[in-house]
DNA sequence: GAGCTCATATGAAGCGGGTAACCATCGCCG
DNA sequence: CGGCGATGGTTACCCGCTTCATATGAGCTC
């Protein structure tokens, strides 16, 4: 029960290696009829290439990798990641290419394993995510010349290319959205510090409430827990005036939020408004359903795989702006109360 | 700027590729004196073989894979994945060993797969989860003679060698749990009904409730999401008379069904009492906190690609059987109300 | 000092497939 | 009928590493 090779076929079908390796290519050189006859005795043959023989042959190996380097217990995120795989599965499995993941709460231990996984030829190339300030791993990525496409940006990428989308525009309509439901005190629970997104984030909620004349907003940094974002919400409420919206970064947050609100008997939206960043099902599900900020975040996954493919056929990339996320205000927000 | 390869260190060092092979393996053949200088070299270039030549030379890959087989709007098992990924990966980064990952919506795709997979030589062995009665993989798994592990078991293993806990024990003590609080009249929220957990459960359920004496007992099976998780939920506490606890067989559902609890007026945990099954933050996020049965998943998760690289190793494994999940109460637990 | 053994090193084959270079045929043209 | 270019097919080597068979030589023994 050995593996078929091409070497079998090639018995089996009366002609040399070379001729099955050129039919089962689509390659001139052998006729239609021989062509035929080989893919037969292939197809009957149940072969496949040994991706082995084949990465060594023509250095590609058919894989891309992806390294998810967040602590285990920030489980806020995994409904963000696994939706983001299916999404770039379904780019991948179309063109018969492999994901291979690593999940790592190490960032020494990431950069090297790029390094490894390049030396080694392990992948052709791979998806960066969770973009941070002064990102170490973007001259990395640049001296190693490794294909790549950072899921973020425009900011920050060096000379990488990025997949982004228009952060600004969405966080300004949620915060004009608040304006003008007569918010003048406003709270945002965000990530994690030094990730790009989140100062980005930041950045716009400052310039956008400046720009409607919201002058109380307060900002606290989390780790993206449930456990952080309660405590950030107890300590916000808590103040005296508190503020009578809050945004979340992460939708998990935003629940447990809602549960603080409950705990201390404040009413939701009545005398605090919440939205979460980044819809779910659960948002739907709770009392009163949070109005979030909803993308597709699979076709953001899939529209990476789709530009690194395209860089490792040779293509010139640049960087590649998806839709801009989407507010969909639902029951969790509403005009203060008096 | 081309790759490092043998053939260039044994020239550097001036041996042959043979010794440099012998020396970077570790195994008899050089000298302790060569050995150094060809380390220091290969240590100089940065030499990392390649993953390819040493797959097609030794018929090993260094990759393991898991298919993940659900819907992608089934979110309440992500979490579960996660930290089983995170667990995988914590026993083979230690071995430099790799996980490709596939995300399909299509058992037709999956088992493809692992006739792909396999027939390429792509991976070494796989981790099978999500085991299903009468499950189709078993057998081809057997028929392809391929490696693996199966998460779940003992049952519908077939030959298969599996890692489980025992589900039967936890369960037992849920109900008699439920039963010594004085509850009568018991529901259960189940998973996807041809799962092969999903019956243990439900059996051991069945019987542990007979044996205690309760005889109302109902199951609503469900997919998983906390949609029809507060569906269900809507349901039986419609019944007259309602049940006065009920077990989840997910954290989602369970939070979906302590919404629904609220929507409705029911006090919880005085009305109605809740169980979830995996327990999660969110669990601990909620008023009350949410009774929840606890496993070590990550632990889970280490254990099975331990063993399944113990197999790759010539070992013969039978199974395995992890610890026993065990019952936390918390706030959502009481005697039913009069 | 012939004959052995043991340690060390080399050469070459092989893993499975890709491909450049070469070789037959055959038909066709002048 | 000799010579030419297609066409179809073969040979042989390459990719980078492992490993087996073989060679070389130092150190022993008798």
């Amino acid at each position: 029960m050995k593996r078929v090779t091409i070497a079998d076929i090639a018995r089996a079908a009366g002609v040399s290696k070379g001729a099955v390796s050129y039919a089962l290519n689509g390659r001139p050189g052998v006729s239609e009829e021989t062509r035929r006859r080989i893919l037969a005795v292939a197809e009957q043959f149940g072969w496949h290439p040994s991706s082995a023989a084949r990465a060594l042959s023509d250095g590609r190996t058919g894989v891309l990798g992806m390294i998810v380097d967040r602590p285990a217990r920030t489980l806020g995120i995994e409904s963000f990641f696994m939706q983001l795989i299916s999404g770039i599965e379904a780019t991948l499995s179309a063109r018969d290419v492999s994901l291979l993941m690593q999940v790592t709460e190490d960032r020494e231990r990431e950069m090297a394993t790029y390094r490894r996984w390049w030396a080694q030829r392990r992948v052709d190339g791979v998806i960066i995510v969770d973009l941070r300030r002064d990102d170490p791993r973007v001259p990395l990525l640049e001296e190693l010349n490794m294909p790549c496409v950072v899921i973020g940006g425009p900011h920050g990428l060096g000379t990488l290319p990025g997949v982004w989308s228009d952060e600004v525009a969405v966080t300004t309509s949620v915060v004009e959205y608040l304006a003008a439901l007569g918010h003048r005190r406003i709270a945002r629970v965000a990530g994690l510090a030094d990730l790009w997104h989140t100062s980005v984030r930041g950045q716009a909620v400052a310039d956008s409430a400046d720009r409607v004349g919201l002058t109380d907003v307060t900002t606290v940094y989390t780790d993206y827990t449930g456990e952080e974002g309660a405590r950030a919400t107890r300590a916000l409420l808590s103040r005296r005036p508190s503020p009578t919206a809050i945004v979340y970064d992460n939708d998990t947050m935003a629940v447990a939020g809602l549960g603080v609100a409950h705990e201390m008997g404040i009413a939701v939206p009545h005398q605090l408004s919440i939205v979460a960043w980044d819809d779910s099902p659960l948002c739907q599900l709770l009392h009163p359903q949070l109005s979030a900020v909803s993308r597709d975040i699979a076709a953001y996954g899939a529209h990476a795989a789709d530009q690194l493919l395209k860089i490792l056929d040779g293509a010139e990339i640049r960087g590649f702006q998806d839709t801009t996320p989407q507010l969909v205000p639902r029951g969790s927000t509403a005009p203060p109360a008096g």
